[in-house]
DNA sequence: CTGAAAGCGCTAACAC
DNA sequence: GTGTTAGCGCTTTCAG
């Protein structure tokens, strides 16, 4: 194959141009809009395109075009499968759509998300796509004052500002909680990361457990985020010890769920005899686990995809597009295995 | 707070320097550089930022200065412990720096790799992290002749055509396959997917065995990537088909050696036992595990502080920097725990 | 169907 | 210290 000359990083749209023998607007229109050019002249210009190894400079394009092509995320962090699934479906529904995903990680920490989104709309980002709805007011202002397209996800609103796509936190708890309930459990545990969604799954918990009256108590042992499996042996003995006739344990992601299922049989105890067990997510692992993981099934993927598409959807309708889908719950429903 | 103007999307730089009652390049020093204005001007300008809700044009920026800012990342799947553990580990060095991500996703696809760059390239990153060394000649060359500081990553070549930071494949199958034999195990099988580098691992850990002389024997089980911890069952089933006295599973990450832990459980199998189980990777959860899990310790998350480390170094020393450091062994040690 | 002119929003020299 | 003058590389109108 033809080698394309070396120095393509400084050939410009002039020098494929004067190659072609044409002018600078042809060569644009051969990368944008070929069918607007003779075929001769389309395949003159693409000939020096290959020869030259011209790349166009899409932040030029962009400049002029004021359209950026980029649509911003931010995760607390894609080390964590359920975010990383979401960012993971949210990148190839844009790429396919020709957009291209800026990624950000706060960290969980408030700050780095403000500071993430401001370098973002500086980027002229056409969409931003949110973990979460706990910003503040004032960030999620200038986002709209900015014109940006805007998904929050895994959480629902009640007044949304733009677009969310998530579940109820709270409701996910409570069904776990009445499930666990429902067979008979009456000392209930909680293990998760201290974060925001969490916290409000185990709200929905404690709630439904006192709603059902049944003197039922439950334990909690929240750790710094991002939990880590390895913590889960520690904060299996920290519930123990706080309720030592502990019968079942809801963990906030399948991870910390499997990692409990191993310190039960370390301690040679029966799952769900001994201990129920149930996890959130349904990932993969869920199904692969033994005995099979109870869990809440989330769909990572699909919050991604969905994001994805009304992000698109808005983009593509342009401002016109009216109110269109606002806010879309994917569920929460309890996948009932064998761990519990 | 000040709300700022509804219309930020529009606000110039122009405008700020009009509310601010001085001269436009004023601005954009009180922006970039600072320390070269008079307090008072600052404080004038600064305040009028404020008030209109300016938010700088980096694109324009980029385009003026020439230096985008970016750097591009492409992995398989972010879906997949181990890259995102690298993955973010390099946006967090980046991002320290003042860069942004821009990822990628393969599907461990060749064509979706070169199309990917060819978009980073447009958008002129100035740094492009990729995965693997198996790179079409064509593409890397491109790729080096736009002058764009390239890192590939998790493998390793013997003439890098720019940096790399990785381990070798083979000898980690090789390490892995001489424990597991100097364990007495004859009869031995590998699980993963069916990517270069597992192919790597397998060839490693193959050789390993015939230069072994024992007349041991390896079954693999590859199956299509990214591969999933719930088809480690059938993995499982089709080695013993084929291998009925199997005695050792190398799987080729943690998650699938999990899942093949559940799956011994399930059938009553004792581990190491009846069958010993390495994993690869060391996530968290191989330290969660019970029996707790042997296992081939791959730093995911070093190799992608490394690679940022790697680029910012390049990056900041501009085209001067020397050759630096061009290869980076992050190693792969095998940490013996209890499962094999 | 093709070209000429006028920016997109910002920054980097140079002057003052 | 601050402003003026030129672009960065590309995409539009609008003519022809």
């Amino acid at each position: 194959m033809p080698s394309p000359a070396a120095a393509s990083a400084s050939v410009r749209i002039h020098d494929v141009a004067r190659v072609a023998g044409v002018s600078l607007v042809t060569v644009s229109r051969a990368v944008n809009h070929p069918e607007q050019l003779a075929p001769e002249t389309l395949a003159r210009v693409r000939a020096a395109i290959d020869a030259l190894g011209y790349v166009p400079n899409l932040n030029a394009g962009s400049l002029a075009t004021r359209r950026s092509g980029i649509v911003g995320a931010i995760v607390p962090t894609v080390a964590n499968a359920v975010f990383s699934e979401t960012v993971e479906a949210l990148t190839q529904g844009l790429g396919a759509a020709g957009y291209q995903l800026l990624l950000g990680q706060s960290g969980y920490r408030d700050a780095d998300e403000a500071a993430l989104v401001e370098t973002f709309l500086g980027r002229r980002v056409e969409g931003l796509v949110l973990t979460g709805t706990g910003q503040a007011p004032a960030l999620l202002q200038r986002i709209c004052a900015a014109g940006v397209a805007l998904v929050q996800t895994w959480d629902l609103d009640e007044a949304p500002v733009d677009m969310q796509v998530g579940f109820d936190n709270r409701a996910a708890g409570a069904v776990v909680a009445t499930h666990l309930l429902g067979r008979g459990h009456r000392r209930l545990g909680v293990i998760g990361a201290d974060e925001p969604r969490s916290r409000q799954r185990l709200a929905g918990f404690r709630q439904a457990v006192e709603a059902d009256g049944t003197g039922s108590m439950v334990e909690a042992a929240l750790m710094p985020a991002p939990a880590q499996p390895d913590d889960v042996g520690s904060a299996l003995q920290a519930l123990i010890d706080r309720a030592p006739g502990l019968q079942a344990v809801f963990c906030t992601n399948d991870l910390l769920a499997a990692a409990l299922l191993f310190e039960c049989q370390r301690r040679g105890w029966a799952v769900p005899q001994r201990l129920a067990v149930v996890g959130m997510g349904d990932m993969a692992l869920a199904r692969a686990t033994w005995p099979r993981l109870t869990t809440l099934r989330i769909h990572g993927q699909r919050i991604g995809e969905q994001a994805g598409q009304m992000l698109l959807a808005r983009l593509r309708g342009g401002e016109a597009a009216g109110p269109s889908t606002r806010r879309v719950d994917v569920g929460a429903v309890l996948v009932e295995r064998d761990s519990g």
